[in-house]
DNA sequence: TGATACTTTGC
DNA sequence: CAAAGTATC
């Protein structure tokens, strides 16, 4: 019997799905498939795997309480897909289109030998449909922005019917590998729904002033949820009305700028895939980084001897997710005042993070490292410890990620080393010692940066 | 979506 | 002399 193939990458959902719903307008019975991709989950399985693949097992539970179920194969995705065609006779494949330089070329490879549809969905506007009036791309936020802004958002809502092949027609598929669930991020859509619920009822009048505190819990804790598609980002900002015309509350009109950013961080990765292997501005790429591994380790376990920076690196290595404003900082303080390499950074976020995605990822390294478009001057360097004052007043975000200074109270957590010695004795703490000293001198290692991006600017 | 060194303001 | 403003990186 024909059947439409729904091909399922990074939109594990049921609802609102461009994919699923073309699949089913194609009036076959629709064929739910996820491919396992082996050379994706190399070496090892890392937090935004085992996050997807109870995304994919909650997927399944959904599509099998509609009598139906999920073919789940690993291997090539050509070879895969060949085939899952050859098997049931699908005369078309649905998908969602993915705008990295990976999934663009294997699109491109498998669109030659299967009939292969693309959908949009991923980003709000195609990267196609944000560009200057010339038909270029923008490379600068706020005028990409002011485009993104003036188009219509169409928010098409969909929910399947009865269209899935029946379970017992359903082919066979591998195995799953073994893995444990990410700790703090449950993969199902029910938790997608719950955050996005207490984030719309607790944030439209604070967002805007919380989000940056690292002390406090004032975003939504669903770029895990939007990067793997059990959201979309389409049905978040459909969210943020409560009709059509009011304006959106001050802390949702800048949430809704943050999803802006990540249409321009996939607009970017689209038009200009070469950023995935390089800086997107030309004269910081003959940059001359240190080859400091000792520094990058430390950077990496959180012993810079900088509890903001510690604090974040230690959040990101024990959950997999790290506070915006900590990405920054930590960003910063690797690109700048150890003056490592970004991409070290990012291979390092990518490894570690349960939302890890190329586009916001690279966006924000190059952004934090002042290659990138529209980034930051190379000369604006973070203080951290200003940062930490600034967006940790009182350290609690420190305390909760160190536990070696969580006796020490208030904002002058932030500087150990300007507390009298007595005084962290009492707190159980000895510098070098129960904690590191700072690994560089923040205004030195400053200089340092404005020399070496100074030098390779010009 | 900075920081710093330096100058000016205002009490 | 602290706060506020400004030029520069
Ligand atoms: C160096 C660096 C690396 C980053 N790497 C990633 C990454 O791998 N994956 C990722 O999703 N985000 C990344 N970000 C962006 C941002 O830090 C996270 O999206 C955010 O912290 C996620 O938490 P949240 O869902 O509570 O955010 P909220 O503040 O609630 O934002 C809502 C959603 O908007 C999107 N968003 C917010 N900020 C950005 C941004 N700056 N760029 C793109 N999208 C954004 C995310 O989908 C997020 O879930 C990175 C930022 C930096 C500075």
């Amino acid at each position: 019997m024909p059947v439409s193939i729904w091909w399922i990458r990074r939109d594990l959902r049921l609802d609102n799905n461009a994919a699923l719903e073309a699949a089913q307008k194609s009036g076959l019975l629709v064929l739910p498939v996820f491919i396992l991709d082996d050379h994706l989950m190399k070496p090892s399985l890392s937090r935004r795997h085992r996050f997807l693949l109870e995304a994919i097992i909650n997927l399944k539970e959904h599509l099998a309480a509609r009598g139906s179920g999920v073919v789940i194969r690993r291997g090539d995705p050509l070879e895969k897909m060949r085939e899952l065609v050859c098997e049931t006779g699908a005369t078309s494949i649905f998908a969602e289109e993915d705008f990295t330089p990976y999934a663009r070329q294997r699109d491109e490879v498998i669109k030659k030998h299967l009939p292969l549809k693309l959908t949009d969905g991923l980003t709000i506007h195609h990267p196609t449909a944000v560009l200057k009036p010339d038909g270029s791309p923008y490379t600068v936020f706020t005028a990409f922005s002011r485009k993104w802004r003036s188009l219509p958002v169409v928010f098409l809502s969909t929910r399947p019917r009865d269209c899935f092949l029946p379970a017992n027609q359903i082919p066979y598929s591998d195995s799953m590998p073994e893995f444990a669930p990410v700790a703090d991020f449950p993969g199902t859509r029910k938790e997608a729904e719950t955050r996005l619920t207490r984030f719309i009822d607790a944030s439209s009048h604070t967002y805007h002033e919380y989000r940056d505190r690292m002390d406090l819990d004032g975003t939504s804790g669903l770029s895990p949820y939007i990067r793997f598609g059990l959201i979309s980002a389409s049905e978040v900002i459909n969210r943020l009305r409560s009709d059509k015309i009011t304006t959106l509350p001050a802390g949702f009109e800048v949430f809704n700028n943050e999803l802006i950013w990540r249409d321009f961080y996939h607009s970017i990765i689209f038009h200009f895939p070469f950023v995935r292997e390089t800086s997107f501005r030309e004269e910081f790429r003959k940059l001359v980084w240190r080859n400091a591994p000792s520094d990058i380790q430390a950077w990496k376990e959180g012993r810079t001897g900088y509890p903001v920076v510690d604090a974040g690196m230690r959040q990101l290595k024990q959950t997999g997710w790290m506070h915006n404003r900590a990405r920054m900082i930590t960003a910063s303080f690797l690109t700048k005042d150890l003056l490592i390499n970004w991409q070290e950074g990012e291979h390092w976020f990518m490894d570690q993070l349960v939302d890890g995605d190329l586009a916001a990822n690279n966006g924000g390294w190059q952004w934090a490292a002042g290659t990138g478009t529209d980034a930051a001057p190379y000369f604006r360097v973070f203080n951290p410890v200003i940062q930490g004052k600034k967006f940790d007043p009182y350290g609690d975000y420190v305390r909760r990620w160190l536990p070696e200074l969580r006796e020490i109270r208030g904002g002058r957590i932030h500087e150990p080393w300007l507390i009298p010695e007595y005084e962290l004795a009492r707190a159980g703490v000895q510098l070098g010692v129960t904690y590191p000293l700072p690994i560089v001198n923040h205004s030195q290692a400053r200089e340092r940066a404005l020399h070496a991006y100074q030098s390779a600017g010009r």
